[in-house]
DNA sequence: GATGATTGTTCGAAAGTCCCGAACGATCGA
DNA sequence: TCGATCGTTCGGGACTTTCGAACAATCATC
């Protein structure tokens, strides 16, 4: 499973992370995949389209909040868990905690 | 004091907040307004032009991050912690906590 | 009041970014 | 080999950001 780039640990940005979660898809992308580890792009499941749903995965890899690795056809997600709460202690927990509240606008099925 | 138009506390949404704060300049700002409480404008005292500091004070404002009011020629700046904490509770203390520990590029004088 | 200095907004242009459909490439199963 | 699936790339249109120049409003002083 070929890795994706993406920042090292030491250059996360605070900045560059909270722009990252700053939309409300994003958000929700976020979200799943804390509750799906490993999940692929499309099991998103979200109403937006291909190739924004590329983009939004894109930038969150490049702030450094997800991980993702080509597995045959897809590309397999996951949090940087570790790395994002040695750098940001606290940030992703906070985030995650009070994104369960808002609603799931973008949600479809 | 003419208050400048904001969001109501119930409006502000996470995404929105997070946007807000995801820029360098915007992070500084918010950092120097909770150490000055009722600052101005220009005392951000950063090396950024006049009309795109107006633009980022805007969208912090219209986050509902601050809020400002018009006080003779000045604009007069608070953080809306309270409202913040009311919605977001830890949001704001985590970011601003992280946020001391960053760089401050920004900066001049 | 006139004048000049100070504070911030508005305007417009240039540059950049985002969104999304269409075409494409890669992979898998049959 | 064929068709289906998964995701990227490309290009355009729309939107956003940046920043200098001009402007409006206020204040302090004469």
């Amino acid at each position: 499973m070929r890795p994706l780039p993406e920042p090292a640990t030491e250059q996360l940005s605070l900045a560059s992370v909270l722009y990252a979660l700053g939309d409300p898809v994003r958000l929700e992308l976020v979200s799943r995949v804390v509750a799906s580890p490993g999940m692929i792009c499309s099991d998103a499941d979200l109403d937006v389209p291909k190739s924004t749903l590329t983009n939004h995965w894109r930038i969150l890899r490049e702030a450094g909040v997800v991980r993702m690795a080509v597995d045959g056809r897809c590309r397999r997600i996951w949090l940087r868990a570790d790395e994002l709460s040695t750098q940001f202690p606290g940030l992703l927990d906070v985030v995650l905690r009070l994104g369960e509240n808002e609603s799931t606008p973008t949600a479809v099925h």
